[in-house]
DNA sequence: AAATATTTGTACGTATGTATG
DNA sequence: GCATACATACGTACAAATATT
């Protein structure tokens, strides 16, 4: 699942909800790494700015939890 | 008031502190409008990222709105 | 121990689109 | 039509924390 660039919803809001729901959905369990942020970019063919915008979303959301240096983790568990 | 650019303090937040004082104080009050983005970036000598950075944190905290084209306001009121 | 690579954090600039006055 | 103001999205650069070799 992948950002439709040609969808008129914005691509850093398309970003967060598919991982909301990757993690809703158990695809992305408690405590697992996220994809890192150059990943991201390049599997969505975005930039880092819409990634981190997407991430910041969650992480308002306490869904996720990010360490520097180390990565971006599911919260819970 | 001004963010100093030799705080170690990063500049989104030194910002957003700013403005958040001058909401709690009552200098900007309810339903005021906040200053542009282009008056904050000049007064402050930061980027519009930088800016939006701090202004995004206080809507969060919703202690503003704003409106295309219109402006940023105090929220309450 | 040291150098390198990876990953996130901060900050800048630019371009284009949308909404309002 | 034009000016103002916010929204989205791209790119770049460097710093700091951590992990790896």
């Amino acid at each position: 699942m992948t950002v439709d660039h040609f969808d008129a919803t914005p691509l850093y809001l398309q970003l967060a909800a598919i991982l909301r729901r990757a993690i809703d959905s158990g695809e992305l369990a408690p405590r697992q790494l996220v994809p890192s942020e150059s990943y991201l970019m390049g599997q969505h063919g975005v930039s880092r700015g819409t990634v981190r915008h997407a991430l910041g979303i969650l992480r308002a959301e306490g869904l996720i939890q990010t360490f520097p240096g180390r990565g971006t983790f599911v919260a819970g568990g």
